[in-house]
DNA sequence: ATAATAATGGATATGTTATGTCCATTATTA
DNA sequence: TAATAATGGACATAACATATCCATTATTAT
């Protein structure tokens, strides 16, 4: 019971992009080369992100991913249920209709309390990742974070994007 | 990212002890063939609910498994912590010291706004856990579940114990 | 004491999922 | 037209959940 790790690369990702200037794309090659991921696994993420809608394509030169809406606009539960599926994590299997004694598949049909609970529980953690955008992700992490380290990103990316240009 | 199946028969186990009179250990064979369980694997799960604290063991004959608290005072957290173990679902594996900027390493030894956001998630998910009780989950079992159904599983259960006491 | 019951814990096997790689295809731009 | 870049399917590998087995220890009844 624990998250993918394609989790933490696709959060990390967007978070990337929302740092980025507007307008500017950033192909896989380099996300993966920042982060020192493998790229074609890293391409899966994306894609998931991409079929979720939450971040936009561009194919050919100069493309690359963006993301689809402003950071306000994307919360985390969106980017968690993209890569990890919008499936509950308790699962119940109705375990042989709950009990041998004939009588009990038929009462038992419904979700009794053991599922209740832990779906109440489940539903308080998405409120709360629901409630998260990606915006306040990024404040948070700029309350312990230097400016110049932000702007030191940014120019490795676009010192990177101009490489394959003049070459 | 989906809870393992053994938590759900764990949880069904301790339902099922809160529910028996005072003082009548359940041996796991029973458990595991009231629920079609493979009993080897249910016993991984009691030991570990044995080794959490939550059901105190009687071995020897007549023995078996019992609540060792009230059923108020075991809180669905700590069976799934029991379970599941109590390690954090989104890990942080500081992804290559968070970019390859060199500095970035420096400035980002503390957890950023991306693990905090999340791990915040489950802290929501571990507080509705643990303000639940066992007891809290048979009250909302008992609201679906005709009487007659928990006096039968019941019935069932003395009938088998008392068979291997007979012959 | 002895025999039977029952949990324990280590070792091992199997199956499923996550991780990682590869490639042919499509779309876009210079 | 050539180069760039995402897409999606197929495949290989590693990690983990599931399942089984057995020798051991503790307990109870006889
Ligand atoms: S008792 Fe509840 S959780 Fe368990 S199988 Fe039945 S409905 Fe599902
Ligand atoms: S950015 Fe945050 S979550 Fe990501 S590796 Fe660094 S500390 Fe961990």
């Amino acid at each position: 019971m624990k998250h993918s790790e394609g989790l933490e690369w696709a959060i990390h990702s967007c978070a990337l992009l929302a740092m980025m200037p507007p307008g500017t794309p950033l192909p896989r090659r380099l996300l993966a080369e920042f982060f020192e991921l493998p790229e074609p696994y890293l391409a899966k993420q994306l894609q998931k992100l991409s079929q979720a809608g939450i971040v936009e394509t561009r194919r050919g030169p100069r493309g690359g991913y963006v993301l689809a809406r402003k950071p306000e606009d994307i919360t985390l539960l969106q980017m968690v249920e993209a890569i990890d599926g919008p499936d509950r994590h308790f699962v119940c299997t109705e375990i042989r209709r709950c009990g041998p004694t004939g009588v009990a598949g038929k009462h038992y049909t419904r979700p009794c309390g053991i599922a209740r609970s832990m779906w109440k529980a489940e539903a308080a953690w998405r409120k709360e990742l629901a409630a998260t955008s990606l915006a306040d992700i990024q404040h948070l992490g700029m309350a312990e974070t230097p400016p110049e380290q932000t702007a030191k990103a940014i120019a490795w990316f676009q010192a990177n994007l101009l490489q394959g240009e003049t070459e």
